[in-house]
DNA sequence: ATAAAGTGACTTTTT
DNA sequence: GTCACTTTAT
């Protein structure tokens, strides 16, 4: 095969290697798509195995549609018939199709975040417990916790009283979910790998099927993950891992590196092939992400290394603030572009957390520059977007209560809180779901639960039942879209959106952008239009074609790669993010994600910090990141010789718009003095400790007295002397 | 039952 | 500073 002599050695290798156990440890910017890819073909083209026979899983749809391009245009049609997804994706089809063994029909619904939370919050108050006390994030985050180490409700360790309470929750959730015929995302690999435990017959069934496995991003799988794989592996042994557990960053999501050493245990017999040599990055960009990761103990060193060469230095960058720092992108962007040296579409900015976001995308507007930002939540999570959804999933499951809930009163049909805890208890005596007894009521007093209630509750919920009864019978000969429009016709679904306001206008066209999307699916079935839209990442959301700069978090780059990157916020406390200094674990996370970042860069890495951050829309004296320490002086460019000046004041970038006439011109004259008592919309009163005029601003200090020392820029800042 | 006004949590990362 | 949820007034 010519593809081959593509491939260094290890590379080759890796793609040849016999059956049996293989673990590929694969540096950043290794190839290791281009592995796994050659390794299919291999399979399929070489070794004459079945594409049948064959199964890929990665963690973003992205990854799996990237993978399954490159194999079709190695393969064509001699790749057909392969199964290529997520894990998520590839859980759900089977149960589907085992869901005889399984506490829910084929035609469950999937439960996203947002529906876990509703879940978890409807539970703590029919329970009577406060939610103060026990927040349904919180309580959440324990249950999820528990699935991906494959416990079930009636299994949770109880250790303290809290733990007891979870476990109420954890149960009652679980009792709601199965109810609504829904499975949360957890649930999808829990029930997964319990099926393949529980059943020898269906865990010999898909083992001999899925006779090659190939699993991408290894070091991001929990122990759910982890088990289903040893399960389908178990008949053959044919399973090809490949990951990084310098890059796994998905701790919090019960993902847990630890699964590649004991892929070696587990699997004694395996191969383990490292890729190092790097085809992205500059030398300096390596080292430096070396000198950031080394930082972290009990790891086995990697020499990354390249033969691009050195190239240029670090750009080292220190601002005043938030703003500052987001200026100093766009115009650094803007300044490149303009030179003719590279495309909007080289330049990608990364950052800790989503709330960061919002300031980049200011300066960029401000600029008038396009941009992308990676973030599916902002279309799917849009209210008029899961408004839409709670009514198509109701068609296709009345038993989903939580969609039902959404639905009833939205728009306002004068069903309020009352009656709706009268259909949901009448229900729970009859041990049915609500969405059934509505249908039901939907033919008016021939109905057998019309008696049962009071006049007004029949009186008012007979509509909504007709209405939802009607769209059932509908949806199997409508097509996803029709049913669509059939729904927002019947609920004035414009009518409610469209108010006149510029908003309203906005979340029409993101109803219509949605029945675009909708339109895809004519030839497909509702259910798998409900389960791709519950299954996209924001990762998946990401359009290459368009060339403008991609904003994202740190998370949404692993696995991409731009010319020039700027990680933002390099400051104690954004990242690592303050939320993890009292974790050891934690914090080695967030030296894993720094490295992630900075590995992305192909030519030019810039990292920025500033004297203050924003935290809460407050402004507060920040540090410059641990990690900077950690690089070398000597892969940095500061801007100054030598890096003495490192982190001056005077180094204090100014956006160009500041330096427009009215303000150079006009000399700020100092306003304030020590001793002053002055008033802050939001901080209250306070006494100025002191003020001075730095780039033509002044810059005063205030001590309040509820929250303290703050330091304001007068001009922005709207103060009244008191 | 609904709209307006007030309160409090929230910001880590997402299939 | 923002969102979502709760209380209050209509």
């Amino acid at each position: 095969m010519d593809v081959l002599r593509d491939l260094n050695p290890q590379q080759q290798q890796a793609v040849m290697a016999g059956t049996g156990p293989v673990l590929v440890l694969a540096g950043p910017g290794s190839g290791k798509t281009r592995v796994l890819t050659q390794r299919i073909a291999y399979l399929i083209g070489q070794m004459g195995v079945r594409p049948y026979h064959v199964l890929a899983v990665t963690f973003t749809n992205k990854a799996a549609r990237e993978m399954g391009d490159r194999v079709d245009r190695m393969l064509g049609e001699r790749g057909r018939g392969l199964t290529l997804g997520t894990f998520h994706s590839t859980c759900g089809r089977i149960l589907r199709r085992e869901a005889d063994h399984l506490p829910f029909d084929s035609n469950y619904v999937i439960f996203d975040a947002d529906d876990q939370i509703r879940v978890v919050k409807q539970v703590i108050k029919d329970l009577n417990l406060d939610d103060k006390r026990y927040r349904p994030h919180g309580v959440h985050a324990s249950i999820s916790r528990a699935k991906n180490e494959l416990l079930f409700a009636e299994d949770f360790p109880v250790q303290t009283y809290r733990d007891e309470v979870v476990k109420r929750v954890y149960l009652r959730y679980q009792h709601t979910l199965l109810a609504s015929n829904a499975v949360d995302f957890d649930d999808m690999l829990l029930w997964t790998a319990f099926l393949l435990e529980e059943s020898p017959a269906v865990r010999e069934r898909y083992s001999r099927r899925y006779e090659h496995i190939l699993v991408d991003e290894f070091q991001d799988t929990n122990m759910a993950q982890y088990t289903l794989l040893k399960h389908l592996a178990s008949f053959h042994q044919n399973i090809f891992v490949v990951g990084d557990p310098d890059q796994s960053i998905y701790r919090w999501r019960g993902a847990d590196f630890r699964n590649v050493l004991r892929f070696d245990e587990d699997f004694p017999s395996a191969q383990i092939i490292l890729l190092e040599q790097n085809y992205r990055s500059t030398q300096n960009i390596l080292d430096s992400a070396m000198a950031v990761i080394d930082g972290n103990p009990h790891r086995t060193k990697k020499q990354l290394f390249t033969e691009r060469g050195e190239g240029q230095k670090i750009m080292l960058q220190e601002l005043y603030d938030d703003r500052e720092m987001a200026s100093f992108v766009v115009e650094r962007i803007a300044r490149s572009v303009a030179s003719q040296r590279t495309q909007p579409g080289d330049f990608a900015v990364m950052y800790r957390t989503n709330a960061q976001s919002r300031i980049l995308e200011e300066a960029f507007l401000a600029a008038n520059l396009p941009y992308k930002l990676v973030g599916a939540q902002r279309f799917y999570g849009r209210r008029e977007i899961k408004d839409i959804m709670a009514y198509l999933r109701l068609a296709h499951n009345p038993k989903d209560e939580i969609s039902m809930l959404r639905a009833i009163n939205t728009p306002r049909r004068g069903i309020g809180t009352k009656t709706i805890a009268s259909l949901r208890t009448y229900a729970q005596s009859l041990d049915l779901s609500p969405g059934n007894v509505l249908l039901d009521l939907g033919v008016g007093a021939e109905s057998e639960h019309w008696e049962s209630l009071p006049n007004r509750v029949r009186t008012t919920l007979s509509p909504f039942g007709k209405l939802l009864s009607n769209w059932c019978n509908f949806r199997d000969d409508l097509s996803p879209l029709e049913l669509m429009d059939q729904i927002i016709k019947d609920i004035a679904y414009r009518n409610y959106i469209e108010d006149g306001s510029d908003e309203g206008a906005e979340r029409w066209e993101n109803v219509m952008e949605f029945r675009r999307l909708a339109a895809d699916y004519n030839e497909k079935s509702l259910m798998a239009f409900l389960e791709d839209v519950a299954l996209v990442s924001d990762q998946d959301t990401l359009d290459a074609s368009a060339n403008v700069p991609t904003l994202m978090t740190l998370h949404a780059a692993k696995g991409l790669e731009f010319p020039v990157v700027f990680i933002v916020g390099l400051n104690e406390g954004t990242l690592p993010h303050i939320r993890s200094f009292d974790d050891p674990e934690a914090m080695q996370e967030e030296r894993r994600l720094l490295y992630v970042g900075i590995t992305r860069a192909e030519d030019s890495l810039y990292l920025l910090h500033s004297l203050n951050r924003y935290n809460f829309g407050y402004s507060e004296p920040a540090e410059p990141s641990r990690y900077l320490d950690d690089i070398p002086m000597l892969l940095i460019d500061d801007g100054y010789t030598g890096g003495q000046k490192r982190r001056s004041r005077s180094s204090i970038f100014r956006p160009e718009k500041w330096e427009s006439p009215e303000y150079t011109e006009q000399v700020v004259e100092q306003e304030y003095s020590p001793g002053m008592r002055v008033g802050h919309p939001a901080w209250g009163e306070g006494m100025i400790l002191n003020s001075k005029i730095e780039d033509n601003e002044e810059i005063v200090d205030i001590f309040f007295e509820d929250i303290g020392l703050k330091k304001v820029v007068a001009s922005l800042a709207k103060l009244t002397v008191l």
